[in-house]
DNA sequence: GTCATGGGCTACCCGATGGTAACGAGGTCG
DNA sequence: CGACCTCGTTACCATCGGGTAGCCCATGAC
């Protein structure tokens, strides 16, 4: 027997538990059927809440999108330097990742790559990422390859999230964040 | 009117057919009559040659995946030192992207991590790179954060990369591998 | 010419899945 | 009480896509 929610309580547990079910099988490995039964419901009442599986997904990428770059954005706001901008960026970065593997694994769990309209919203996530980056590159560098470093820096925060994830144990975001913030700054300083 | 080709050369046709038909669409979003109308035939032309979509696409990771391990093994054998070593596996990692964009995407377009089995031999792939790199870090680090900077190094070959062929224009691998490389290489030099 | 070999095709099966129509059941308010 | 509103269910449709059975026809050897 399920329990009776609301319709607004309802529809955030259906969001709760479609980030879980994607973030593990990916968009095209879950089906509408797998988010009902483990929301404890039945495939019509998602689509009370939401028009399609398309429209679920993205408002699930939106959210989490927007939580990571509100977090990044917050924490490099009142930074007095380049330096102290990229530790606490990459620190804002790593305790959302270690905060909740879902949220990572759906954005770059590489469902979002294989679909054009997908695509374009992560790509908008990087980018926004690596326009707030490029300003720390030395201002010399032909503005096309600061991009190219941009979103270089970019994957080094991906690359040892997704290794660490995948690892499954936990670990110390601030520790990570400040390990790969100095290889990143030591980097950097070294184009000027 | 279909061509008549023998066996062997019908295979060899079906993988390069394959190859781009994927990296276009991914796994999932490409259908076998995709892939057999690109080539010209029909869905049972391809059974012939291999037995599921699944042999299929893992055949061609396979090959791709040896493809870019080979040249960058074969490109660092030689190096004198660590930075000579780094320089030229990034060289031979460029150059692979920029000769073929079609196997860069079929590797690392998302497609890969969204599966289990495919999962499992990226993860080789990147764990041989990975363990490749980590010598070239300082020895007094824990090992463990060793690997973690080898993935970090390994994900800003394939971001920049993701990022250049997602502009579409062509680029000149050996002048952006030598620029990351300076970034990698003042990065771990940091580290020591 | 004829006949065997083998490359290719038409037509089909069937399971999975996104999406929907129509129907309960239980609380609430006049 | 009874009308109604809202949340949920059962049962279904339609399409897509992996995979297969069985047939056809071009080619080359003799």
């Amino acid at each position: 027997m399920t329990v009776r929610l609301s319709a607004p309580e309802r529809r955030q547990q259906i969001l709760d538990v479609a980030l879980e079910v994607f973030g593990r099988s990916g968009y095209h490995g879950a089906s509408m059927n797998d988010v009902a039964e483990a929301a404890g419901v039945t495939k019509p009442v998602l689509y009370q809440h939401f028009d399609s599986k398309r429209h679920l997904y993205e408002e699930l990428i939106d959210d989490v999108g927007n939580r990571l770059l509100g977090a990044i954005a917050k924490a490099t706001a009142d930074a007095p330097d380049g330096k102290a901008q990229t530790e606490r960026g990459y620190q804002a970065y790593f305790r959302w990742v270690a905060q909740d593997h879902d949220e990572f694994v759906l954005l770059f769990g590489g469902s979002m790559r294989r679909d054009d309209e997908f695509r374009d919203t992560l790509r908008r996530i990087t980018d926004d990422a690596a326009t707030a980056i490029a300003p720390l590159i030395a201002v010399d560098v032909d503005p096309e390859v600061q991009r190219v470093f941009a979103h270089a820096l970019i994957g080094i925060a991906e690359s040892a999230s997704r290794h660490l994830v995948e690892r499954g144990e936990q670990f110390d975001p601030d520790e990570v964040a400040h390990r790969i913030a100095g290889l990143a700054w030591a980097g950097l300083r070294s184009l000027g």
